[in-house]
DNA sequence: TGGCTAATAGGTCAATTGTCCTAGTCGGGC
DNA sequence: GCCCGACTAGGACAATTGACCTATTAGCCA
């Protein structure tokens, strides 16, 4: 096998089990049963568990700009890419329910651990609002734009806690609907204002 | 020093570290060294750490019914009550900005730990859900109650996770005037339709 | 005072953790 | 055929964990 077949799969099962069962609670042992490898084959790829930590928030970062950009490219008007945003907590229920959002997760369990690499993490979520905010310019909302990015933002992670806590689809169903009118109302009134 | 002395020591030690550490994270050496107490003594007390997780909880849920019958007496009108709700993210914003919100971060944590007492620990995040639909039922807003109810505590779980996330004082505030509008806008449609 | 029980201290135990080392295998280039 | 580097296996290591035990003290009651 080649070496970079083994260390991406060390990757991608990392990246799972980080989100199944949090970053300090997943062991060497989860992640080298998971690829089938031996614990000693893994200190050739990885030096330390934090360096394990850090490639699977870039693998993260880099999921995340691909999916940005495929949204970029399939959705023409603003509203639309920032309602695709707000789908995936629809499209992702049955992880959510059960793990949680994967983004705000880590993030708050790197900030209770005050792990050096939360700074990192954090970057995945300002990736989101970033791109959020460019979206709600498009859309001419101005200097409100950061706002309705953040209000957008903390609105998925509201919804992904309490999906994982109450298990209730047709709750998470009332609050796209609600959001999504919420954002035709932001959206006729910069078009009106523009 | 009383039995009971010790014991409650443990247990407020413990919560604060479960909040500010997590759960897992939390060792026994840490808890008695918070309280300043010997290890062996601690099995006196409790014989496992998942004893002092359900004494922790049972505290924590005894702690939320006191504050939440101090605002059924203090506060007269339900929407005044359900302000006092929204403005404990103002509150508590300085631990939260530290460690989030006590309860979503641990009814998270304990769900990816698949921990038994998960579904205890839900029963804090349910006493909010619970009485904030009564609050609303009060106020009028007859079948629609428990979709606002549920919308006011996923917002405040999306507040406090984002706000641990980016530190945004100015955030945490115009959210806040944000719901709390939204909360008026509630009440004047349901006391126009009663 | 003597005795009994609640409470505490300190240490042991096996299991698991992240880290690290060494011996060995495999495959392509000389 | 040989060699060298990439890769792997398996285990050693100290440290930490939750759990558990025993000896000792403190406080109260008779």
């Amino acid at each position: 096998m080649a070496a970079g077949d083994t260390r991406k799969q060390i990757i991608d099962a990392a990246d799972d089990l980080f989100y199944g069962l949090g970053f300090s609670q997943t062991s060497f042992a989860d992640i080298a049963a998971a690829v089938n490898i031996s614990r000693g084959n893994f200190y050739y790829h990885f030096k330390t568990k934090d360096e394990i930590l850090e490639a699977v928030i870039d693998k993260r970062l880099a999921d995340r700009e691909t999916l940005l950009s495929r949204w970029d490219e399939t959705a023409a008007r603003p509203e639309d890419r920032i309602a695709c945003f707000i789908r995936i907590v629809i499209a992702n229920q049955t992880k959510i329910m059960a793990y949680g959002c994967p983004v705000g997760t880590l993030t708050t369990e790197l900030s209770k651990l005050d792990h050096p690499a939360k700074d990192k993490a954090n970057r995945i979520m300002a990736l989101f609002r970033d791109w959020l905010v460019r979206q709600f310019e498009v859309l001419g909302t101005g200097a409100l734009a950061k706002d309705h990015a953040l209000h957008v933002l903390g609105w998925s992670q509201g919804v992904a806690t309490l999906a994982q806590a109450f298990k209730d689809e047709a709750y998470v169903q009332r609050e796209v609907d609600s959001i999504l009118a919420w954002l035709d109302g932001v959206r006729s009134a910069a078009q009106a204002a523009g």
